[in-house]
DNA sequence: CTCCTTGCAAAGCCTTTGCACGCTG
DNA sequence: CAGCGTGCAAAGGCTTTGCAAGGAG
């Protein structure tokens, strides 16, 4: 609830006008448990309410991303997905056969990003990190299914 | 040279029939300095015979993404782009701002493989790697265009 | 000779855009 | 009120698909 107030509020702050479309934009995106693609989003606002269109969601989720205060990730494939930023930092393990994905520590990756930072002055966006690889079950059904 | 062989044969293996059309994708892909988008295989191809349509390319490019010959990685945005697995290792760190991109050293990554796959069971695919986040000179504009 | 591959063109998918109306601030 | 934001519908870019003809093995 107060997320969603936050969002809003720096939204408005910066000189966007609150819609109802935009409210129930961000409310999906926060209330989302973990990330949402799109159309998911849509489909919730839709829930609630006929009055939104595909592009509207589009549109504010641009204005969000553009403010930092969402992120977009491709969990490969043809998977976007949306989050706003206070889901805090965390990573995925994104499964390159089923696509299902794990969240992992992020405090693994502490080390990693100052190295980067160091050696290549990049900074790792931790905030949203996807890693692809396997999970455990598709190690196993990797080697059986090579016929 | 050798490696569009081995990748030949390795289809061959497989059951799958060479034409010239895949031989010219494979050699686009093999000769690739790094890593080429979908287009720029089909140009390159292309600039070779004018016998090769888009559709086989992503065809190919998947046949041999499917044989684990190749891989694709999204480096944000709407940009994919191949490589195949003989090109080895590598990271990259990618820009979300300039979508420009570094290659890192792979080794930096070995210590969190491990520890991914001891705590998770999860085998991160280390061939085709790719971090997001800000490269150095977007670092210093970030604050400037936050108007 | 079989049937895997191809080219062609069209469809598909997700996302973006142009425009006039409507609502926020 | 001024002008940003919206819905609608159409376009857009990239990728996939159906089908008959063609070529690999």
């Amino acid at each position: 609830m107060t997320q969603c107030q936050t969002l809003i509020q720096a939204l408005r702050q910066n000189g966007y006008r609150i819609t109802p479309q935009r409210e129930m934009v961000i409310e999906a995106l926060a209330h989302a448990s973990h990330h949402i693609t799109a159309e998911e989003v849509y489909e919730r606002v839709r829930a609630r309410s006929r009055a939104v269109n595909r592009a509207t969601v589009y549109r504010t989720l641009d204005v969000l991303i553009g403010q930092g205060l969402a992120s977009r990730v491709n969990l490969g494939g043809a998977v976007v997905v949306y989050a706003t930023r206070q889901h805090g930092s965390h990573i995925h393990l994104v499964c390159r056969q089923c696509l299902q994905w794990i969240e992992a520590d992020p405090e693994l990756l502490a080390s990693l990003g100052l190295q980067l930072q160091n050696h290549y002055r990049f900074a790792v966006d931790f905030q949203h990190l996807c890693l692809p690889g396997l999970c455990q079950s598709c190690q196993s059904t990797q080697g059986a299914e090579e016929s």
